[in-house]
DNA sequence: TGACACCGATGTGTGCTGACATCAAAACTC
DNA sequence: GAGTTTTGATGTCAGCACACATCGGTGTCA
């Protein structure tokens, strides 16, 4: 009926009722029915079946008979889940999304940059020193395009390194904190002289072997750039999410 | 046509499909027909899409167009994902899984105290110092399962006194971790006395607001259970994930 | 007369099916 | 070998039957 289109209708319907949810247009508690959803979005039931499937998957939704598709709490939300991120990141979440990463960030990075120093393979670590020498030259020269992609290329390689595969999924998450970063402006023209040598710091710990001082210069990089980003998400409220007693 | 069953088709779609894919009874590269999978599944084309379509948002499978359903490697599964969790501590790669799961926990429980004394409500810090107590009690008079119990508990108020909703979401992970260490027979008849100590002084350091001291102790916690678990990850090999050039 | 239990109507998710559209791999033609 | 056609798989659609939670009416008993 209709002509071709770039992505599919399942695609599409996920992300226009997952960022909808996330995004805190359709809020907790409120039900929508299939048929409904198929009129709104101009698609057949397989398809709704089926986007409505993936976001209960994610927790967005939960199906009841006799009554329709809910939207659940946020606290009930996959917040690893790499879609939830991303809708957060887009809507209104913004600010605490970020905080969340930054604060995930800091506790994994120094226990990733000891662990690659334990494990990481020969040929990873010299590309760690490398780059580092390069992000200090590219941070001298002003460069900053090169100096952000460099970074993420630091950052992807410990988490790599540490042969912890939960770890290294983060890479993503940490590719859109350092992007966002320069994006909005909360990066130095220069970047700060004690910031490159912290890289090289760890790079070479790792090349060394030294788990210890690894995670020393990592948890400086990180505080470091908890400091930077922090302005973008102050006065968002913290949410405590309630432990179920059994 | 079939009669009525406990768990939805589709949950048994989802469920034998991820499980044999996880477990590494299908490798990476396998390829299935959906048409085959109806057979195999004794279920309709609905059910069979909609359970690859969750399997397709969990990273576990891929469908192309004239080829079929294809399974992922495994650094393409969402390792955060409660799903592929329990599949991965059901099969083979138990061990593995565990291991993550152990060094995540303890880049995370620390940072998660110290913000815990830095935001957690009134309530829950007294909380958190009544089960440090009967902990101890516990823990003395050899009461087990009354002591997982607590134990369950007080790492789940940590997690969640923190304020960030990642760290609380692992909440169900660090209640399979100590569960799994009671259960395997890997954990002392009576807890160490200074594993108690550290419970209380966590408890102490986030009820007076001293994150500093909160993170020290935490970091003693989980020091020591990294110790009791570790013989059941002896020679897992670790993987490291490609970080793909961009 | 009023309170309560029962029970059938109703609507909605679950599951099944046949048909057609779409698109890319593979085979074929020149 | 380049371009074209065929083929076979997923993608999408629409209609139907069924299970079952909810609601409201009806009957019974106090």
């Amino acid at each position: 009926m209709l002509t071709t289109m770039s992505t599919s209708l399942h695609h599409r319907a996920v992300e226009h009722l997952g960022a909808r949810i996330v995004g805190g247009v359709l809020p907790a508690g409120h039900v929508m029915l299939a048929e409904q959803l198929e009129e709104e979005l101009k698609v057949s039931r397989s398809v709704v079946r089926e986007a409505v499937r993936v976001l209960q998957s994610l927790g967005l939704v939960e199906t009841i008979k006799r009554v329709g598709i809910r939207v659940l709490p946020a606290h009930r939300w996959n917040p690893f889940d790499p879609l939830v991120i991303r809708w957060r990141l887009a809507g209104e979440g913004r600010g605490a999304q970020l905080r969340s990463l930054a604060e995930l960030r800091s506790a994994v990075e120094p226990a990733a940059a000891e662990l690659a120093a334990q494990n990481a393979p020969q040929k990873l670590r010299s590309e760690l020193v490398d780059i580092s020498l390069a992000m200090r030259d590219a941070g001298h020269a002003g460069d900053m395009p090169t100096f952000l992609e460099l970074d993420i290329r630091f950052h992807a390689l410990v988490l790599s390194g540490s042969g912890n595969e939960m770890f290294a999924n983060l890479i993503g998450q940490v590719t859109e904190t350092l992007t966002g970063r320069t994006v909005h402006g909360l990066m130095p023209a220069h970047p700060e002289e004690a910031a490159l040598q912290w890289h090289m710091d760890v790079a070479r710990a790792i090349a060394d072997g030294d788990g210890e001082k690894a995670r020393e210069a990592a948890s400086n990089i990180m505080r470091e750039t908890i400091a930077d980003l922090s302005p973008s998400w102050e006065d968002q409220p913290r949410v405590f999410v309630p432990v179920e007693r059994k």
